[in-house]
DNA sequence: GATTATTATATCCATAACAGATATATCCAT
DNA sequence: ATGGATATATCTGTTATGGATATAATAATC
């Protein structure tokens, strides 16, 4: 569709929100409240995702194709629910993005903060 | 002034402008078109940073107290530039965002997204 | 069974952050 | 002296975010 052609190189830097909420999807497809409840404990409470910047951000993600909804769901499961898990496309970015952060956090000037060397 | 009893941690998450300015003065001062480019070659020409992004950040982490401008510079020297510093708040602000940083790639759903784990 | 709190999605609006254009002026090399 | 790079600054439009509000279903309590 629109990726394919697409380096994942080309999204990056994601922003905060769009980032965490892959994040939460790593492991598995969820629903939106439990998104933002994952962002939080992921976090230590740091990131508070409100509804706007979730249900927003979602919105956005779908079109990038970076998550779609799945009719995949437990039996009797609350209907009012709806989930969402990465796209391949998703997962490709989502690496990229955490490999970026890693070398960020892994230079010289982070290290300098976090340590440190003289 | 306004920190001293401000927690480092309630200013996180920083903004990735703002992380990135605090990142390239750890190693020492420096005036706003060299933090540029340095924010530059430290994100592998990643994020770009426009002159509008640098100079508002610049304005509010001085009133944040993350950053002073300082007299401090070589003789000779272009007299258009002025150099910046981080305050030791802004030290304490930046490694607490570093560490943030640092403990989110480290995750269980990170390393999900890098590695990976089963 | 009625009532209340929690769960869940969604939209709206004000604010903040950002990107890019424009402006201005100095420095440096040719 | 002319032109290109350096350097700061502001302005404007766009995007992202946070918080409030709305609505309704589910679960818990009385």
């Amino acid at each position: 569709m629109s990726d394919a052609h697409t380096n994942p190189q080309d999204l990056l830097p994601l922003t905060p929100a769009v980032f965490h909420i892959l994040l939460s999807l790593a492991d598995g497809a969820k629903h939106g409240y439990i998104i933002m409840q994952t962002v939080d404990e992921l976090s230590n409470a740091t990131v508070k995702m409100g509804p706007g910047t979730l249900y927003g951000s979602i919105k956005r993600m779908q079109k990038m194709n970076l998550i779609t909804e799945t009719d995949d769901r437990p039996e009797d499961d609350d209907e009012r629910r709806r989930y969402y898990k990465l796209t391949d496309f998703g997962h490709r970015v989502a690496r990229a993005e955490a490999s970026r952060l890693q070398k960020l956090v892994n230079s010289q000037q982070s290290q300098r903060l976090l340590g440190g060397i003289s």
